[in-house]
DNA sequence: TTCTATGCAAAATCTTTGCAATTAG
DNA sequence: CTAATTGCAAAGATTTTGCATAGAA
């Protein structure tokens, strides 16, 4: 229900202000709105042309990330794989962190109560008016880590 | 003392692989040692423009920061900025998160016992044999929400 | 018809690489 | 002297912008 309540709420979002519902933006949210986690723009570019409807150029990808970002419709989320990743704005029972695969770049969501409660209590205590907050966990994941356990020798 | 102990340990670690001390990398150690937080590539070039010591052409800065970072004795930061920071790698003591203003893209670090417990806690949960955690806290820095404390109106 | 949306191509960064000259050990 | 280090210039990549065309209301 999360998917179409996001996609209901991007499409009243665009038009309330002003927007007019383009084939490349409609391609888009269709896509962010199936997307469970961040894609960069060149995996959105790709992922565009291998599905059935339209392909949408970079500059409009571009364009259109930038104005959904500035409707907080879609967030940026930055993995430390130097480029910048997109998904859309997670409503609070969705919120959720990244795991960075440190070897193969593999990136998946996770989310702990825990944590946001550490987060919550923190944000009164410190010189900023906090409105978003992102952590990231780097590390191997379960596959990397059984190909090569710790520190396994190259055979260089 | 933290500083002179990291300038140390990265002498010896840099002798340790073999390494010569040229100008440039130097230089880079320098700045890197005073700096309390951190800066872009272009950041660093700048800063290393505008004092006394040597300057460092663009390319030396990267391989130089790769280099170190490969030894561990910088780190990769990700603030959300679209670009990559580097921080000398954080002493356990010294390990420090970031506040990001959204507006005036100031960089802050801090730091939360609390969240760190966190943060252990959660890593033997999850999926991924994690070696490093990232946080940042987005919002308006204190100047910034002086200054326009809502959605203010501009004068377009 | 009018204003927005989009694609294409060029420009603007940031980052990496190749190669020759310099420098440390 | 030998090998690492550095700078310069060119190449790569990602992201942004200008402009003309297509499309929605």
């Amino acid at each position: 229900m999360s998917r179409e309540g996001w996609a209901q709420r991007a499409e009243v979002a665009l038009s309330e202000a002003g927007r007019k519902r383009g084939g490349a933006r409609r391609a888009l949210l269709e896509l962010l709105a199936e997307e469970r986690c961040a894609l960069t723009a060149p995996e959105i570019d790709e992922a565009l042309r291998g599905r059935p409807g339209r392909q949408v150029s970079r500059a409009s990808i571009y364009r259109i990330l930038d104005e959904l970002e500035g409707l907080d419709l879609v967030q940026r989320v930055e993995t430390g794989q130097s480029m910048v990743r997109y998904e859309r704005h997670a409503s609070h029972d969705e919120h959720h962190h990244h795991l960075v695969c440190d070897r193969c770049g593999l990136v998946m969501p996770f989310s702990d109560p825990g944590l946001e409660r550490a987060i919550r209590s923190l944000s009164g205590r410190v010189p900023l008016a906090v409105s978003e907050h992102e952590i990231v966990l780097r590390g191997a994941c379960r596959e990397c880590s059984a190909e090569q356990p710790e520190g396994a020798p190259t055979d260089s």
